[in-house]
DNA sequence: TGACAAACGATAATAATTATCGTTCAATAG
DNA sequence: CTATTGAACGATAATTATTATCGTTTGTCA
C-alpha cells in the first residue's frame, strides 16, 4: 500500500509549489530505488516498465524541476561541457550552482588533505579537488539574468 | 623571439611522444595566456586570429590529446552528461580519470572541512565536495577496454 | 630527399539536451 | 461535483557539444 509514500511526496511538492502529476509521483519513487548516480536516460529506462508511454523529454523536463528545486542533486553542479584548467597553481573552485560560474581559491585557502595515494579498495590517488558549492554574490542578488 | 618557447614545447611533445604540428604549438601557446577555464570554442575562437583557416575538429583533438596525455588537465574530469545524485548520506566521490566511473566513499573517510558560511568575497557556501581524483582498481590493470 | 604514417581541414554523424506545440490533466472556484 | 484554466504531457523538431570519416597535406626518420 503506498499511500504513505504518496502522501509524503504530496507533501514534498506542496513545500516547493509544485504540481502532483503521475508521472512525477513514479518519476520520484524510481529514482529513490536507484543508487548511485544514474542519467537521465537510465531513469527513463526504468520508469518506462511503469508508464510505458512516457516521454523522454517528461523525465529530462522533471529531473530538471527536482533540481531547480532542490529536492534532487546534481552528481557535478559544474558547467556541462569541457573546459580546461589553465591555473598552474595548486587551488580549488568556489562553484555557483546558479549560474555554474567557477572561481580558482588558493589550495591553503581550505584545509589541507592527506596525501595518501593508495585507498582501501585499490584506487590510486592522483590528486584531490575541492568545489565549494554555493551562490557567488551576483546570483545571490537573485537577478534573473544570471552572467 | 619566440625561439625559447618554441623550443619548451617541443620538448614538451618529445616527452610525451606528440608529433610538432605548427597548429598544435600556435594552440599550445594561446591556451597558456588565456587563464580561467575556456572551452574548446572559445579557445578556437582565440587561436583563428593566428591561424584563420584552422578547424575546430583540429582544436577538440588536440585538446583531447593534451588533456590525454596530461600535458593539460580537464576542470571536471566527470562523465560530460547529466547524473542525479541518489546517495543521501553525507559523502565525497572517487573519480576514475580514465573510465570516469563515480565511486561514493563516505564522508569520514577523507577529512572534516570548515563550516564557515560565507567566504571573502560574499560567497555563500552550500557545501563541500571533494573529488578524489586518480584511477580505479580495473584501469590501473591497463585493459583497453574500461568499462 | 623520399616514403609513409600521422595530422589537418571540411563536414557528416552522433549524443545529449532543450524548445515547440497541440492535446490532456490537476487544481480550484463555484 | 463539475467547469474552467493554466500547467504538464507526449511527440518530435531543433540545438549544442563532440566525435568520426575521409581525401589532402605535413612532419619524421631512414
Amino acid at each position: 500500500m503506498p499511500t504513505e509514500r504518496q502522501a509524503s511526496f504530496r507533501q514534498l511538492c506542496e513545500e516547493h509549489g509544485l504540481a502532483v502529476t503521475h508521472q512525477r509521483q513514479v518519476l520520484y519513487e524510481v529514482m529513490q530505488q536507484m543508487p548511485g548516480h544514474p542519467s537521465p536516460d537510465e531513469v527513463y529506462l526504468r520508469v518506462r516498465k511503469r508508464i510505458p508511454s512516457i516521454s523522454l523529454a517528461t523525465v529530462y523536463k522533471n529531473i530538471r524541476l527536482f533540481l531547480d528545486s532542490g529536492i534532487l542533486q546534481e552528481v557535478s553542479p559544474h558547467h556541462g561541457s569541457l573546459r580546461v584548467e589553465m591555473n598552474r597553481h595548486p587551488h580549488h573552485h568556489l562553484v555557483c550552482t546558479r549560474c555554474k560560474r567557477i572561481t580558482d581559491i588558493d589550495e591553503s585557502s581550505i584545509a589541507e588533505l592527506p596525501r595518501r595515494k593508495k585507498l582501501a579498495g585499490g584506487f590510486l590517488v592522483q590528486r584531490y579537488a575541492i568545489d565549494v558549492l554555493g551562490l557567488c554574490v551576483e546570483c545571490q542578488a537573485d537577478n534573473p539574468s544570471a552572467t
